[in-house]
DNA sequence: ATATTTTTTTAGACTAGCCTAAACTTTTAT
DNA sequence: ATAAAAGTTTAGGCTAGTCTAAAAAAATAT
């Protein structure tokens, strides 16, 4: 059994490595989880005892199969308790994250099966992301970022990366919301902001959003 | 902000004195919490500084009336998770109670309104247990001893035990009669004697009266 | 190729919550 | 009234997770 904390370096270190693909380092971990270099020496040396990731002295962690199983059972519980939150308790999609943080933890495969019953199964939570079903297997749509769309496409937003509350609410006012279709209509080359269109309306948008917004082509 | 332990130390001691009204001993505490006495006295100290409860060496504790409103929240909280999992859920009534453990300590009063909301703002839980509501007022079943109530409760006065016509006359004139609500202003550490409202006018009864009055909530 | 900087690890210490063993109070039994 | 038993607290120690400071390794710059 996983403790709460564990759980949450897992879970750090399955996102910094894009889902395991790439070895993270300690001082990357150690930004995500606000906390110090040494802390994160030895909860590395935690985890890689309990075989959840492998570790090389110097060079970083990688995540391993088992290890990559826990935390898409975290994110699943994360995402599914999100699309509760938004669908059936009507909390704003952008006031979800920290609740489900901390309900991310409750341990009981019961709740978990009832509550994507109950949820009728859902595909993805309120911002896109895909759900991991009960096997841990994700449905990873083509996403790209927007920021490496040139002028003249057309997309979908399928998700937005950061779950940070301000940017949610920027992109909410703005009506960037997933399932919405974007018009890429000029990049300015100076600081790759991008002026686009979403539900008639025209908005220039910074690098750093472009960067945060998914879309389908 | 109390700890996911402490909560749980306050919600045992709440229950072991039958909602505040008696002192606790050390080792009942560390009977219904599976751990030590002496962890129970190390816990005690901290909830003591933190005035939680108040503590005299070798006697036991009580809990305080800021204690108590910290219990009635994870009360309240516990049950509304119940309510939630068997009316939405269909979790049987008998299964939920390991869940709504966990659920409990979950940090997030707007979660709770909302779930609150969600259910229709129930008054008991699966089991018949009444729900504190969002200020800790508890409704409390018929023909409780008002003696055991604690300062915030508020009851309608359902009978006298004794019959004794000196006891009569007193309520009498105090106002005291069946029918009447009654509010719990403060109690007295020391004599247990209560200063209640009736009608509107404040009225201090000694413990052997208010041990008379049978009041519903 | 070597010196400097950056990153990571180790060493040692702290808090929360728990433990056992011993000391101390209070209660109960003779 | 005093001895024994029961209950409580203190003392000291353990683990999880955190920290700072110093040592060690790797990366970078000259």
């Amino acid at each position: 059994m996983l403790s709460y904390t564990e759980e949450n370096y897992l879970k750090a270190i399955y996102h910094l490595s894009s889902g395991g693909s790439r070895a993270v380092l300690t001082n990357e971990i150690a930004e995500v989880m606000k906390t110090k270099a040494a802390s994160v020496t030895d909860m590395i040396k935690k985890l890689s005892a309990k075989n959840f990731i492998s570790y090389e002295r110097y060079y970083g962690v990688k995540i391993t199969r088992q290890g990559n199983g826990e935390a898409l059972m975290v994110i699943r519980k994360h995402r599914l308790w999100e699309t509760f939150l938004v669908q059936k308790l009507n909390f704003h999609w952008d006031e979800v994250h920290e609740v489900a943080e901390q309900l991310e933890h409750i341990q009981s495969p019961r709740l978990i099966h009832k509550l994507d019953e109950y949820l009728g199964f859902p595909k993805t939570d309120p911002h896109g992301e895909p759900i991991p079903d009960k096997d841990g297997k994700v449905n990873i749509p083509a996403q790209t970022p927007l920021s490496v769309l040139l002028p003249g496409y057309i997309g979908v937003i399928l998700a937005v990366k950061d779950s940070d509350s301000n940017l949610l609410k920027y992109l909410n006012k703005i009506g960037a919301l997933p399932g919405q279709r974007i018009t890429v209509i000029n990049k300015e080359e100076y600081d790759e902001s991008l002026e686009v269109e979403i539900g008639g309306e025209k908005v220039t948008i910074s690098k750093v959003v472009s960067q945060n917004i998914l879309v389908g082509v």
